[in-house]
DNA sequence: TGCATATGAGTAA
DNA sequence: TACTCCTATGCAA
């Protein structure tokens, strides 16, 4: 699940329960440090950058949680189950208890960590105030693959590989295109719909770039063009599976032909 | 029971 | 480029 969308929506979900109030915090997996210096204080905002999550506990510091590959939040209304030996941090207030299993990262960061993460973060398509012209110098100046540098988040905060796959099928370029040749035109077509896919995905709670009617619930083998797919959603052509910066590669050689020209 | 798999990313070489 | 960490799940044996 966890491309930039899921923290969006946790950093609104998680907001919605706990906002304001003293949260028990606890790690009955024992591996958050953090927890004793933050039990019985108040949760006083959250918030997500990139693929990053931030929850601020006012005086006493601020949880940086970054889920990975596996990491998992898990919404409990009371009574709460036991936790699991793997629950790495229990948040629980009077109505409401969140599990989180499995992130790469659950650390209390100082003013200073939180400033440096933002600084090693590029320009997240969901954030009001985003840097695009950094991200567009950066990019026009590169000399990777569109793919490469649209995974990369510090150029653009909060693309996955499933987000990556399906922007540039839809903008119809091949993964391999030198980012150094998408010019500006094509740049903002894809940063444009960046910020609406992505928003699309906090809506729905999960990943759909081919467009439905109403509040229909969308298969899930009609919810994406070639993620994962092995007949394009758009021609049904073959979809192709190549490895660009270490992962799999999702595209469609006729929707999609390399143009050098 | 054990293995492969997954929407991520840091580190070593 | 390869290896490492983090976990749940589904399927084969």
């Amino acid at each position: 699940m966890p491309e930039g969308h899921t923290l969006h929506r946790l950093a609104l979900d998680l907001s919605r329960d706990l906002l304001g109030n003293v949260v028990a915090v606890s790690s009955p997996q024992g591996r958050f440090d953090g927890a004793t210096r933050l039990d019985g204080c108040k949760l006083t905002g959250t918030e997500a950058v990139g693929k990053h999550l931030l929850l601020r506990f006012g005086r006493a510091g601020v949880v940086h949680i970054h889920l990975g590959l596996f990491g998992r939040f898990y919404r409990r209304r009371h009574p709460a189950p036991l936790p699991r030996s793997t629950t790495r941090m229990r948040l629980t207030v009077p109505d409401w208890t969140w599990d989180l299993v499995g992130p790469t990262r659950c650390e209390l960061l100082s003013a200073r960590g939180v400033r440096a993460l933002r600084e090693r973060l590029g320009a997240d398509p969901l954030a009001p105030g985003a840097n695009v012209e950094a991200a567009w110098q950066t990019l026009s100046r590169s000399h990777r693959s569109i793919a490469a540098v649209l995974l990369d988040q510090s150029v653009f905060a909060g693309i996955g590989n499933v987000y990556r796959a399906e922007l540039l099928h839809l903008v119809r370029l091949h993964p391999e295109t030198p980012a150094s040749r998408l010019g500006r035109a094509k740049f903002d077509e894809l940063w444009a719909l960046a910020r609406q896919l992505l928003a699309a995905g906090v809506r729905e709670k999960r990943i759909v770039t081919v467009p439905h009617e109403g509040r229909r619930r969308v298969r899930r083998d009609e919810a994406l063009h070639v993620y994962g797919r092995t007949a394009c959603h758009t021609c049904g052509e073959r979809v192709t599976v190549t490895r660009n910066a270490n992962r799999p590669m999702y595209a469609c050689e006729r929707c999609q032909p390399l143009d050098l020209g």
